[in-house]
DNA sequence: TTAATAAAGGATAATTTTGTCCGTTATTAA
DNA sequence: TTAATAACGGACAAAATTATCCTTTATTAA
């Protein structure tokens, strides 16, 4: 469904969402090691995610990662997943074809639109506040 | 969503599948030429699929591909996708994680469960000959 | 000012996926 | 029996993804 660097920077960006609300920054290193994820190639990851804005970051000691308070409530998954894996997910067609519409559909594009819809929908209506929420409040785990 | 393997390999038997409704066999030349594909890399799918039992195939002047007519009523979408990519679409984590379930779930676990269970219901109810036939009976295409 | 900490960035490597090439085997018809 | 056709199978190549390593830059506190 998602490349290894969405996986990897979801789980990041989760953890990462669930530190910040209690305003702590995290390192690579924790990071990595939170997530079960190799830290180097997530370090990439993280690079892009602050590229783009949705992380900040400082150096130094006592610097990391983190998401400003007011970003937790704006920040949708489908930020994070259309900055690692673009957005091919929702407009792309089921059986690869460029040219699949309404007006020229592939055999199987009405079959695929609920579930893209869905996917779409279910990315776009939960912000990483609703998703810590969630976690907070039981067994919810981001490793292994 | 699936594999380039996937992808072609799904709209090869579609093709297929339709000349076999007709009885007629369809040599890789034409298959890859309808459905736009490399030639020598949707032969290699053709030879898992083929190996599989899901697809037939006969050697010499006048062979080619086909698909028996019984079995275009039982092969679902599903056969095809589990040959080429397995079945993780629809067990595995939508953050990639090993141990996620009912009882360790991730945090987007219950979120991915209706897409997941949506796209298992699309690819198991449809078999070869319903799609087959939506495909006779309009503008539906392979190619492109 | 220096030492320690931590992200940023560049280069490179390993692995997987995607794709090609070519000889072999089977089948058909002339 | 031979020539043509077409799938099969093995080896190989290119490209993309995944992953590592190491140097540089910025920040902090002592």
């Amino acid at each position: 469904m998602f490349s290894k660097s969405c996986e990897y920077g979801l789980r990041a960006v989760l953890f990462i969402a669930q530190k910040s609300t209690v305003n702590t920054k995290v390192s690579l290193t924790t990071i990595a090691d939170s997530i079960d994820s190799p830290q180097a190639f997530t370090a990439k990851i993280l690079q892009q995610l602050t590229k783009s804005g949705l992380v900040q970051s400082s150096k130094g000691p006592y610097g990391g990662f983190f998401i400003e308070t007011e970003a937790l409530s704006t920040i949708k998954l489908s930020d994070i997943v259309a900055v690692l894996d673009g957005n091919a997910i929702y407009t792309g067609c089921g059986l690869g074809l460029q040219q699949c519409n309404e007006k020229e559909p592939c055999p199987l594009h009405f079959k695929f639109i609920k579930i893209r819809d869905d996917l779409k929908q279910m990315l776009e209506t939960n912000t990483l506040a609703i998703v810590v929420k969630e976690m907070d409040s039981d067994l919810f785990h981001l490793k292994l």
